[in-house]
RNA sequence: GUGAUUGUAGCUCAGUUGGUUAGAGCACCAGAUUGUGGUUCUGGGGGUCGUGGGUUCGAACCCCAUCAGUCACCCCA
């Protein structure tokens, strides 16, 4: 038989591990719901044209490809053995594979979008937390499934959401007590610094190389755009560029004289200092003019969410994209979401120690199993315990007390409640708070009355 | 997709001029203790040394291949 084992990159979450995890998932859920944002699910597959092309070049290399059914069917396999000619010459083809994974839960949202367009209301405001799949090689921080939480509205341009998601983040990470710092930029900016250095052609070229500034340093990327076939002088203007330093007023000062006189630059400008101005806590919102991120549809406003204190990529981000229905046939919807990384979001608390210690809790009473008669009688009281939301368990089988005890202990149940021959003789339990020591002796009806709060 | 690194018991790891029967800690099981856990003591079970070849009288150790994990790049949550 095989060694068991699962694919690369995607993991078992154990009881102790999904206890985490829920947690996190409710206090995003619940500040989703504060703000007026309503559930939706979507399929795992989506039809592998509603993916290609939307996440860039490299993106689409790792999106996850569903392999036909069928193809060994006689009436099939020319038809196969053509498509896979196609397919190991880096084309797509419908006779081979026509689904794939969803990679993110933002262009599945956009497709339900323009599919529903007619009955949806304006605003539409959804949340959504589904697994996405991305077939990157995994290291840490990286997976190959990983649960993405998003919140996003379509159907409005007001900067009014971009205020309101800007606050989702702040509210969600304070209650989770984790620090973090939240970037903002405007793709506006970047694609007028790419007009004034003589080529709107270049902003991927240029914003992915000044994303990179504080990884490689100023020279590396001074480098890399060279070798990307920018001039001296535009090299020139994006080094004064990525100079700019000091509080965010003083950051949107300079840029709005270096790039003076250009229009989209100053709509970008304008808008971040709505959103700095609308009286959020600006203390966590920090403009970083070197934030790009890659998701080639962002418009507007980008987002990015970095924890303090620890080596881990980014753990949330999104932004504004003003016509991504417009690839489904529904022109004129413009949008603006945000994203949170529950798996990095997960290691990062992990490792800065941030659960609670009563997320463990399960099971608050177990009763000791001390002989037939006992045991009923326990199973009496544990389901009178259950009547009352109290969760409860029986030990499985006559046991040695110690055994029974490092049961108890092992899966941290406080309370011990004890019924043998002497107690079922006297009509009472015995009850030992585990992490105390003390033991206390009750009547059956005291017992009963017990809160176990 | 590119590059580096690791693979020995359930877990964490020792194990060199290649040499008997491959070790430790933790965990597990049993007993000391037939109704009071966490400590301690004693004993016990458990390993095709990732897999497949090769070199050698002899390989956990050297060589080749392969698989898997980890990390960095790319990109990203």
């Amino acid at each position: 038989m095989a060694k068991p084992g699962i694919p690369q990159g995607t993991r078992d979450f154990g009881p102790e591990t999904v206890r985490k995890r829920n947690y996190i998932f409710h206090t995003i859920r619940q500040v989703f719901e504060l703000y007026g944002f309503q559930p939706l699910e979507t399929p795992a597959m989506e039809h592998l044209e509603t993916l290609m092309g939307k996440y860039g070049e490299e993106g689409d290399k790792l999106i996850f490809k569903i392999l036909n059914n069928g193809l060994s069917d006689p009436k099939n396999t020319g038809k196969a053995r053509e498509a896979f000619e196609n397919v190991v010459a880096g084309k797509n083809d419908k006779n081979l594979t026509e689904r794939a994974l969803r990679y993110d839960l933002t262009i599945p949202f956009a497709r339900y979008v323009a599919m529903n367009h007619g009955q949806l209301t304006y605003p539409f405001k959804r949340y959504q937390i589904q697994p996405v799949w991305r077939a990157d090689r995994p290291q840490r921080g990286r997976y190959r499934e990983f649960y993405q939480c998003d919140a996003d509205v379509v159907g409005s341009h007001s900067l009014l959401n971009e205020v309101e998601l800007a606050a989702i983040y702040t509210r969600v990470f304070h209650c989770l007590g984790l620090p973090v710092s939240i970037r903002l930029n405007n793709r506006k900016i970047l694609a007028a610094l790419a007009e004034v250095c003589g080529g709107s052609d270049k902003m991927t070229d240029i914003t992915v190389a000044i994303d990179k500034l504080d990884k490689i340093g100023l020279e590396k990327v001074k480098e890399e755009l060279w070798q990307r076939g920018l001039s001296e002088s535009q090299v020139g203007t994006i080094e004064k560029y990525l100079a700019i330093e000091g509080t965010n007023e003083e950051k949107l000062a300079s840029v709005k004289s270096l790039l003076a006189g250009n229009e989209t630059g100053g709509k970008g400008i304008e808008e971040l200092e709505y959103v700095l101005n609308y009286g959020s806590p600006a203390n966590l919102l920090v403009v970083d003019l070197t934030l790009a991120r890659g998701l080639n549809y962002y418009t507007g406003i980008i987002f990015e969410v970095k924890a303090l204190n620890v080596q881990m990529g980014s753990i949330g981000g999104g932004g504004r994209y003003d016509d991504l229905t417009g690839l489904f046939g529904v022109p004129g919807v413009p949008g603006v979401g945000i994203s949170f990384g529950v798996d990095r979001i997960y290691d990062v608390m992990e490792e800065l120690r941030l659960f609670p210690a009563d997320v463990h809790t399960g099971t608050k009473v177990l009763f000791f199993n001390l002989g037939e008669a006992e045991s009923r009688l326990a199973f009496l009281l544990g389901q009178a315990l259950r009547e009352k939301g109290v969760a409860a368990e029986i030990y499985h089988e006559l046991a040695k007390f110690d055994k029974q005890f490092k049961y108890a202990e092992r899966k941290g149940i406080r309370y011990a409640a004890i019924i043998g021959p002497g107690e079922l003789a006297g009509q009472e339990v015995k009850l030992k708070d585990l992490q105390t020591g003390l033991q206390t002796t009750h009547s059956l009806q005291a017992f009963g009355e017990l809160s176990f709060a």
